[in-house]
DNA sequence: CGACGCTTTGAGGAGATTCAAGACACGTGG
DNA sequence: CCACGTGTCTTGAATCTCCTCAAAGCGTCG
């Protein structure tokens, strides 16, 4: 097989289709190409295995290429609660950054396919590609973003938490490319309740409820979305 | 008055007390000068003012000198929560990040004084000094490492939360060289209650009970830890 | 010293949890 | 290919925590 070594350089950040989402944006060509040199490629994981432990060194940004992930917030009592799900395309390992050990566990949904930015590199191409280091910076304040956005919606009653995340998921698979009102879920009721602070039963009767509703239709973890509308006037106000 | 650039001398990040606990922990002594001629110095807020607004162009990252502040996110109704309390020596405005606008306001608690370090400078900074963006980079995982502690909470009860509060508040404040088991809370029963999400009645509420079980002694805003152990005993299952 | 805002306290009610049991989907092995 | 078993999802009923509304007490600041 002659393939190899062209396989490999399929792979490498210059021409992968994540590039608009991925660390690479913003990035010029020969940015992108020293970027791609020292980044580890195609590392997969099978469903259930994780991408890293909470109380192991941190080792650097993963970047999601395709499968999606949870991450699992662990507490002193051992308690785990599902912080975030990261889709194709996105950054994750921030929790690893200000101790230098992971506070969070992060678990494949499905079989994952993931590139890392390793640790020690990061702080040498500071110099080098001073863009880097916004970048980094950037998605790091995303992800505060996003936790801002999770925070507001505490304060809201379980039927909203719910409307709120079915409209999230379809709009970052929408800005992924994939279909927006029809999808499969890759967690657990358990999963999605951990992550809403409510109990997993009843996220099953709000789903079920917003069947009866007209607004969505769902058959286990096969969801689709019938009055988009709908939902979001649920939390709109 | 000779004393003027003396005074103006005597707050630059050379010697700020608050070195360790800024931004200049981990640099070089000449980073630190460098650092020092390009930050903003001395800005002065009063009770209620606000240091940014949501909404408005992120211009750098914030280090409290002292006093302290509230972080409030707003989401697309205009409902306020609080989303974090700063103490003096914490960086806050990591909330501009990502978008280059800001996507909370930040509330003086008391009377504030605060350095900035501007947003452009980040930037230039970032190829002369490169450790400020591990820096930076450490300090934005920090807030999220924080946010993931704060979710962890919303799992559990309101009395759960409420003992974990007062804790917190104690040992942030031990840390920075004040008493650690009487203090004045500088924020409102209602802000506490945004905070935990829970309703300031409820504050109110499980305050007094732990009045009664011995564990704090508090009349309104002034707080002693008489068991520090009970309280974290109530969280720590 | 008076007024306003914050804090405390009470009663009643709504939403969500917990426990329990049954239905369904999926993967495994026969 | 179907039967079986396990784990996930659904549904119900009772309970409880916490919220909402209301009013009084207290502290703070002009």
């Amino acid at each position: 097989m002659a393939g190899t070594a062209a396989i490999k350089k399929a792979v490498t950040c210059e021409n992968c289709s994540l590039d608009n989402l991925c660390i690479p944006k913003g990035l010029s060509q020969t940015e992108v190409e020293s970027l791609g040199e020292i980044v580890n490629r195609n590392t997969i994981r099978q469903k259930g295995e994780a991408l890293y432990h909470a109380g192991s060194a941190f080792k650097g940004i993963i970047a999601l290429r395709s499968g999606s992930a949870k991450l699992l917030g662990v507490d002193r009592n051992g308690n785990e609660i599902v912080v975030d799900f990261m889709l194709p395309g996105e950054l994750l390992g921030f929790d690893g950054l200000s101790t230098q050990f992971h506070q969070c566990t992060a678990i494949a949904l499905e079989t994952v396919n993931y590139c890392r930015l390793p640790a020690q590199q990061i702080e040498l191409l500071a110099g080098t590609i001073p863009s880097l280091s916004q970048i980094l910076l950037q998605r790091s304040g995303e992800q505060f973003d996003s936790q801002i956005q999770r925070m507001m919606l505490m304060r809201r009653t379980a039927e909203e938490r719910v409307a709120c995340f079915i409209v999230q998921v379809s709009e970052r698979l929408k800005a992924r490319g994939y279909a927006e009102l029809e999808f499969r879920l890759s967690m657990s009721r358990e999963d999605i309740g951990s992550y809403l602070c409510i109990a997993h039963e009843t996220v099953s009767r709000i789903m079920h409820h917003f069947q009866t509703l007209g607004l969505i239709e769902v058959r286990s973890r096969q969801l689709k979305i019938v009055n988009k509308k709908g939902l979001l006037a649920l939390y709109s106000e």
